[in-house]
DNA sequence: CATAGATAGTCAATACATTAACTAAATCCA
DNA sequence: TGGATTTAGTTAATGTATTGACTATCTATG
């Protein structure tokens, strides 16, 4: 023990918020790896999700922005890098010239169907050994977390 | 339903690790926020965790990067911020000249011990309502689950 | 209708994350 | 011993996060 040159002395709560973060982090790491494989960031992949689940294909930029929990700021950049990398296009909302309108291109819809299955292999292999019981139990914990501290919106 | 315009589709799986990064992004939030008052980002306030629960509040920039999981080049920029603010000091050790050891000083001692307590009630707030059963349940879970993916050594 | 205030988005500044390339020092070993 | 390899750390390039300031447009209200 006296070689010892880290030792952790953490509460309880603290234990439980630092896992959460690491196990965050793994998942990140590992599905960000993936996307890259196909030319996308995680924030990019999820960008894309947003707007393949909106009505066609489309979505104002300050609600995928909301969606996502993501400052504003924030997507203006995100957006740009995907139109210049093909996979949406952006235009201003005739009725309103504020709104900028995201909508997946083609090249978008296919890069998300062809990820899917080796995201999905993932997703299982990361949460391999849970019974799909405590699979709901720990999405309900980490919902009621959630519930729990609803973040302040900025904006 | 009609009005409807984002649907999301998710397996369980990817319920739960969705749910996972929604809620230590919003731990992170919190504690950036708190951190932020005393001068101080999220990664800044953990490497001077780890030199406080260092031998004579000393370590090694590699090993500081190893704790946190973090790439090595990050820590250059992140240490260097540190020495700046007056947080920590940095020299090299003169038995390995290839070494940099980071030592936190008494401003980076008082600094987290401000913190302490507005971080406990934080934290204490964020688990409120799950029992001291429970918040071991869910420790447990995410042990599991960082277990079950040791991330790869990137150095 | 005119203007105050709200809303959507962008830009700039700073910090962090990640990969790759690079330097310098230490170590291995034929 | 001297060159190959490893190790520690930095630098550079690109993308992301966050705050604050700014522009343009829309909306509400007197």
């Amino acid at each position: 023990m006296d070689e010892k040159r880290y030792v952790s002395d953490l509460s309880t709560n603290e234990k439980v918020l630092i896992a959460m973060v690491r196990a965050a982090e793994i998942f990140k790491r590992t599905h960000s790896a993936i996307f890259r494989n196909y030319g996308l960031s995680f924030p990019q992949y999820n960008v894309l999700r947003v707007l393949d689940a909106s009505r066609n294909g489309r979505n104002r930029i300050s609600d995928v922005s909301r969606i996502m929990l993501v400052p504003g700021a924030n997507m203006t950049g995100i957006a740009k890098r995907l139109e210049r990398d093909g996979f949406l296009t952006r235009k201003s909302d005739p009725k309103d010239e504020r709104v900028t309108i995201l909508e997946i291109t083609p090249k978008g819809k296919r890069t998300l169907r062809d990820i899917e299955p080796e995201k999905e292999r993932s997703a299982e292999l990361m949460l391999e050994g849970f019974s799909e019981e405590v699979r709901m139990d720990l999405l309900d914990m980490l919902r009621k977390l959630i519930r729990n501290n609803i973040p302040p919106a900025k904006q």
